[in-house]
DNA sequence: ACCTGAACACCGTTCAAGT
DNA sequence: ACCTGAACACCGTTCAAGT
């Protein structure tokens, strides 16, 4: 509804891949991963659903480069040469902690199809900066998919935590709701996770997120001088 | 086919939650996620989709409780406490990545619904062991979570990652094509994956997820250490 | 070359009807 | 209380037919 003045849209506009994958992100991102249908797509550039596949193989090939079209435009986004490594490895985790935040669908994407181009892109990035970190050739690999790992961690547990917290107030009242579930955990079965239960109620994700991010960081660091 | 000597399973035997959360997990281990039917597994229990859902409210509650059903026992398996924490952790990563490897598909499943039965478990432990390291109390929680994301990140890749590797020799040949691919990768675009590709070929997963288990638990103690 | 839209072979889920 | 199985409202995908 109010995504209507999305451009100008007027109607015979010819169908192109870049288009669909367009439309899917849009419906992907109103509707989430469930409202993605080839009818609905189909309505919406006013037209088969049969004419879809001529642009696309079919529904895996469209999530794959709707996952693409948004990650390509993260990564490259802030090559700023001059931070330093571990900024660089900080500031590529937040955009794309950010990126999950806006699409959360994204998160259970981006584990799919490994090798395959978007995770490949954030994997080239850590790998260049954890080189520049100084790590020795033999524990680059290990250390960029440790980050890796992790942040492909983080992003599924977004995305499965995306409801519906568009506002911070839903935002609150869930952390709330968590924190008063875990709290009436069973006190021998789950010792820890009731402790845990308090610090979560004022609890940054975005902070948390970094700060697992500097945990990894400090481990290359403690590993590299043996 | 070769599951077929599983009990003795007459028939007549009258259903339940167990009988068919039972009868699920086989059909996932044996066909994937996607095997996963009502008619298929009402056929495969002697009776029609309809009494399925006297015992199980949907699709959703099915996969929650094969999960939970898989991850439980793989959990309590090893509490011997006589190991470090750094062994615990170890030890407990390695059940669950075992496991992933017989399930793949609770590899996605694990991350779906947070904060429900069989991720808590594994996050419990996790603190408990965080908390024996003497990490203080306001960083536990950060450090159980960066475990625990980790864990969830290479438990993604595994299950996406499951094809037809059943054999040594299609893993082989997995890593192989994977490292063939990466080779011939753009060399200024991929510049680090491409020398990546080398240590792929003689890669063991196993060794590789425990090198980031210790990778994490470096930066923890040289964390605490400040 | 590209689009249309009816049709196919499926889904998860429901529900009247049985025992 | 528990099971049956036809039926409903959907899917992704195909394909003859159009332009």
């Amino acid at each position: 509804m109010a995504t209507r003045t999305r451009r100008a849209e007027r109607r015979e506009e010819p169908l192109s891949r870049e288009r669909i994958v367009e439309a899917a992100i849009g419906i992907l991102d109103t509707a989430g991963e469930g409202g993605l249908t080839f009818r609905v797509l189909a309505e919406r550039l006013a037209t088969g659903p049969g004419a879809i596949y001529w642009h696309v193989s079919g529904k895996d090939e469209l999530l794959g480069a709707a996952t693409e079209g948004v990650v390509a435009g993260i990564v490259l986004g802030g090559a700023c040469a001059s931070a330093t490594p571990q900024e660089a490895i900080r500031a590529l985790g937040l955009r794309l902690f950010d990126a999950i935040d806006a699409h959360p669908w994204i998160g259970n994407q981006l584990s799919r199809s490994p090798g395959q181009s978007p995770m490949l892109r954030v994997f080239e990035h850590l790998g260049r900066q954890v080189r520049a970190l100084g790590v020795p050739r033999a524990a680059q690999f290990t250390a960029a998919s440790a980050l890796l790992n992790y942040i492909l961690g983080v992003a599924g547990q977004n995305a499965a935590n995306a409801h519906g917290q568009e506002s911070e107030r839903n935002r609150t009242e869930f952390l709330d709701t968590v924190s008063a579930a875990w709290a009436n955990l069973d006190p021998d079965e789950y010792a820890f996770t009731r402790d845990a239960a308090e610090q979560l109620r004022d609890h940054d994700d975005r902070v948390e997120f970094l700060a697992g991010i500097d945990l990894i960081l400090a481990g290359i660091a403690a590993s590299a001088s043996d």
